[in-house]
DNA sequence: CATGGGATTGACT
DNA sequence: GTCAATCCCATGC
């Protein structure tokens, strides 16, 4: 799994009509306590533990959407968070749902943007409304993982250099590339 | 059956 | 920088 979370950068995640390239994720795995399969199989987070290439649709916080897609074999209970996107297509539609200000810069924001619900939960991401395309490999750095209380410390963050749409504080590697 | 926690965001001081 | 909002579900009695 650790190979496929920098392996999702510069993927395109599409739905509903709109398209974006992820730039930023997060890796988590059941023998960590961040994760929620870490608990164990519940009803919940059975997705996480089911077969790979399947998304897992979160509310955080009673408010906020999270995506994710489950990887490795079913049994598993691994899952990358995707927590950024840079919008390339159906920028108008996600305005409508976003209003002004940054689409995709931040795991419930770009969930809004695409539409996505709850409702997407356990779909899969190659035949489903979700898809995740295969895209360039793009340059990444990595760095702890943001806004967790649990196992923050694991350098389970991977970050594509150069974008703007990537939620802070963004690691001194990618500022350097931003400024460059 | 009741309670507390959670991978966030946005507004206010 | 700090604080509140708000819903699902795992855990504990």
């Amino acid at each position: 799994m650790l190979e496929v979370a920098p392996d999702l950068l510069g993927c395109v995640v599409s739905f509903g009509g709109c398209e974006g390239v992820i730039v930023e994720t997060e890796a988590y795995h059941f023998t960590e306590p961040a994760c929620h399969a870490y608990v164990g199989v519940t009803p919940r987070t059975a997705v996480l533990h089911g077969p790979p290439g399947t998304a897992y649709v979160y509310r955080s916080y009673g408010i906020h959407a999270l995506l994710n897609a489950v990887c490795e074999a079913e049994g598993v209970g691994a899952a990358v968070l995707i927590r950024a996107l840079e919008p390339t297509a159906g920028i108008e539609a996600m305005r409508m749902r976003r209003g002004a200000g940054e689409l995709c810069n931040g795991p419930g924001k770009l969930t809004q943007a695409l539409g996505i619900g709850l409702g997407e939960n356990d779909t899969s991401l190659v035949s489903g409304p979700v898809r995740i395309l295969r895209g360039e490999p793009l340059e990444y750095v990595t760095g702890p993982r943001i806004g967790i209380t649990k196992a923050a410390e694991l350098p389970w963050r991977f970050c594509a250099l150069g974008s703007r749409d990537v939620s802070r504080p963004w690691p001194p590697g990618l500022r350097a590339s931003l400024a460059a």
